[in-house]
DNA sequence: CCCTAGATTGGAATGAATCAAGTTTAGAGA
DNA sequence: TCTCTAAACTTGATTCATTCCAATCTAGGG
């Protein structure tokens, strides 16, 4: 298991139970929603309000130890891979997000072939598609 | 100007005051948000409801006729240009945002390197940024 | 011209996310 | 180890995009 409480130290951030808590949950559970962090948060800390909750994914995001991905019409979802520059598939039909490796190696989209003037630091990436359950479920 | 009567009859789709104004108003305005849309119709047809804004939007992107688009953190947001698979640039500060062509010809990054099994039917890309006059607003 | 499925209206409801004010606590400094 | 303060957390209310619903209207086929 990865040393949550340094990974706050470093990045200059308290230690506390719900921050804790909600890296343990997201460790266990990558791509999942607000409610469902709350749900896990709550089976080990049941103290936690909703508000911490944000508050603690929110400090977590800026300080870079959490994504925060939002596929158009879903709510947000986090996970606690940052490290590299991967993508994610969407499923149409259940909301079911995978990891996916970025194909072209590095930063695969990062030269955009007409900018616009417009400084760009980072490339996202969404696949679109139908995973294996719903494909079966048809 | 486009005919969009010829755009929704090809679709199928009744050709109403509401329809036709929602069109003219993405044709003139790229990437703007519900509300805006509602702000637009209302210029030239001021009875018209929010509901059927909402309803119209769904109906023309479910046709085909538009696009949504919805960048994270963001309200949705409505584009009429849709033959094409071209991406979009994202301003971090202002939330402009500006068409990218794709750059790898066609569908650049639609072969993901492993695709758990989904069927991929899309691929979208949004590259995060700043836009020059939040760059010079510095 | 008539009729009906489909479209629109107006108003109320939902739900993710944020705001606000007061209380607690982590952890740096004495 | 103790104190103190800024940061974190709690409770409760609020915002706002979007959707739901029932009643009314109308595009366009027959």
């Amino acid at each position: 298991m990865a040393d949550h409480e340094a990974q706050l130290r470093a990045a200059s951030l308290r230690v506390t139970r719900p921050r804790l808590a909600v890296l343990a949950a997201l460790h266990d559970h990558p791509h999942v929603d607000t409610d469902t962090v709350i749900a896990l948060v709550r089976a080990d800390q049941p103290k936690v309000s909703h508000q911490a909750i944000y508050d603690v994914l929110r400090a977590l995001t800026e300080a870079g130890l959490v994504r925060r991905i939002q596929p158009a019409g879903a709510t947000a979802r986090y996970e606690s891979r940052v490290a590299d520059n991967h993508h994610h598939v969407v499923c149409r039909s259940c909301g079911t997000i995978a990891d996916v490796e970025c194909a072209a190696g590095h930063t695969p989209c990062l030269t955009a072939s007409d900018d616009h003037g417009f400084v760009i630091d980072e490339a996202e990436v969404v696949y679109w598609g139908t995973c294996p359950a719903c494909l079966e479920g048809n």
